[in-house]
RNA sequence: GUGGAUGUAGCUCAGUUGGUUAGAGCACUGGAUUGUGGUUCCAGGGGUCGUGGGUUCAAGUCCCAUCUUCCACCCCA
């Protein structure tokens, strides 16, 4: 029989231990903030039909979709010509009807409608799953990871937006890591966009601008150009660009130049209430409201956030926005939703960069007992017993090994304390304690054993 | 999907202008120490050199293909 490769797919990752403490670290003060918000958790199933996932991220999303091969004979009905005349992903479309999920927006809108009976609204959720994205790994970018979603839905005030930043400031600020929040507003680059006399090309606009903070001023007004921008609307951006104030500056230099008419406005009167309430709430030093910052994803139609990490370049760690109608195209409209989602899996990174990991407990055994034998075993088990009834994490070698290699497993587990018994310790009704740190080693009683472990 | 690197022991890496039997450290196993770990010393096991072709008297080394991983673009957590 040949031998296997140990290997497991591209871009996806094993856990050590260490490893999965660390993440577990991470989740739990994740959830805990988000609990303290009022958020209550949901699951969804790591599959959606193709239905629910399709055309809700972009010609460039769709195809990043992982997709199922139906069971059984998948190809029940694809003549031989289709089959060769197809194009991968139309034939795609006929033998897969299942795909991994991509994120857990979308599937948080399905499962809204889908049990709009039984919940109340507003509805505020969490929800930390792994998703799948069929991306070229490469730096802070995997095939499977974490993502911890919050979001409210069925209600419109900016409060919710509020709650958000004071979530995200929480969350990095607990963690330790230096962040900058970053928000904008779909309606504001909607309005620069008809200022520049281009408001059909608001996609192209926002891709640009994006790439600001890697490229420069120069080269996007440079690849305003060649996305065929004239210069009159390449001159007004440039203005844009120049600009420097505080957050409340941008945004009276902006009212001022767009004017105060169409929908810019009522993104900038957002934008200043946010800002507002981030003032209040003691948050706004880690905002910074950023005209420059767009998102991808096709369905944000109001707010957008994104939080970059000081010094870290693999990526945004955490983005999210407000949508007005993902509901709709499962047949419950007019329901207004806003979140974010925190990117575990970079967080992860950030955290191994800058060394700012509490240090571990990397021992969850308190004591070990070594294992002299059957006689030995039902001496000593019943004080087993009595430790872990009492939250004293204990485990007994389970092998009649060598006592030199028990001590080893001690040491290389980090156990604090290791007890032998023999058939002296047995004789005298005693066990021998042994703090691994000191080497010291004492003969007492179970009652011994048991006050000055308990206590900890 | 496009471009650039990479691959030698479980891990991190040496390996000369092609030249006999491919090395080190760590890890592992055994011993010094048959009831005592972390330090030390001694010994040992372990590699079809990513895979498949080619050039050559001779390939870990040169050529081609392919795969893997990593990095960049695109897009994103």
């Amino acid at each position: 029989m040949s031998v296997l490769n140990p290997s497991i797919p591209k871009g996806t990752r094993d856990f050590t231990p260490v490893e999965a403490i660390r993440r577990k670290y991470i989740f739990s003060v994740i959830e805990n903030v988000f609990t303290r918000y009022g958020y209550l958790p949901i699951e969804t199933p790591a599959m959606e039909n193709l239905t629910t996932l399709l055309g809700k991220y972009g010609d460039e999303g769709d195809r990043l979709i992982f997709k199922i091969l139906d069971s059984g004979n998948f190809l029940t009905g694809v003549t031989e010509e289709e089959r060769l005349s197809l194009t991968p992903s139309k034939l795609a479309g006929r033998i897969c009807e299942k795909g991994l999920r991509y994120d857990l927006t979308v599937p948080f809108a399905r499962f809204v409608v889908r049990h709009r009976n039984k919940l109340s609204f507003p509805f505020k959720r969490y929800q930390i799953q792994p998703v799948w994205r069929a991306d070229r790994p490469q730096k802070g970018r995997y095939r499977e990871f974490y993502q911890c979603d919050v979001d409210v839905i069925g209600s419109r005030s900016l409060l919710n937006e509020a709650e958000l930043l004071m979530i995200m400031e929480e969350v990095f600020r607990l963690l330790g890591i230096k962040v900058v929040i970053k928000l904008n507003h779909r309606k504001i680059l909607a309005g620069i966009a008809e200022y520049m006399g281009v408001p059909d090309k608001l996609t192209g606009l926002t891709q640009a601008l994006d790439k600001r903070n890697k490229i420069g001023d120069e080269k996007v007004l440079a690849e305003l150009r060649e996305r065929g921008f004239d210069e009159p609307a390449v001159r007004k951006m440039e203005s844009f660009l120049s600009f420097s104030g505080s957050n409340n500056e941008k945004i009276s230099f902006l009212s001022e130049k767009l004017g105060n008419t169409g929908q810019e406005q009522t993104g900038l009167d957002e934008m200043a209430k946010i800002l507002t309430y981030a003032a209040e709430t003691g948050v706004d030093k880690s905002c910074e409201f950023d005209f420059t910052l767009a998102r991808g994803l096709d369905y944000y139609t109001g707010t957008i956030f994104e939080v970059v990490a000081a010094g870290w370049d693999g990526g945004s760690i955490c983005g999210g926005g407000r949508y007005d109608d993902l509901t709709g195209i499962f047949g419950l409209p007019d329901v207004s939703g806003v979140g974010v989602s925190f990117g575990a899996d970079r967080i992860y990174d950030v955290l191994a960069q800058t060394g700012k990991f509490p240090p571990l407990q990397d021992s969850s055994t308190q004591v070990l007992f070594l294992n002299f034998g059957e006689k030995e075993l039902s001496y000593i088990l019943p004080l087993v017993r009595k430790l872990r009834d009492h939250n004293v994490a204990a485990e007994v070698y389970p092998d009649q090994a060598k006592i030199k290699k028990q001590m080893q497993y001690a040491n290389q587990k980090n156990i604090p304390f290791v007890i032998l018994t023999g058939e002296e310790e047995m004789s005298q009704g005693v066990v021998s304690l042994k703090n691994m740190e000191t080497g010291r080693q004492i003969r007492v009683t179970f009652e011994e054993v048991a006050d000055s472990l308990i206590k900890k």
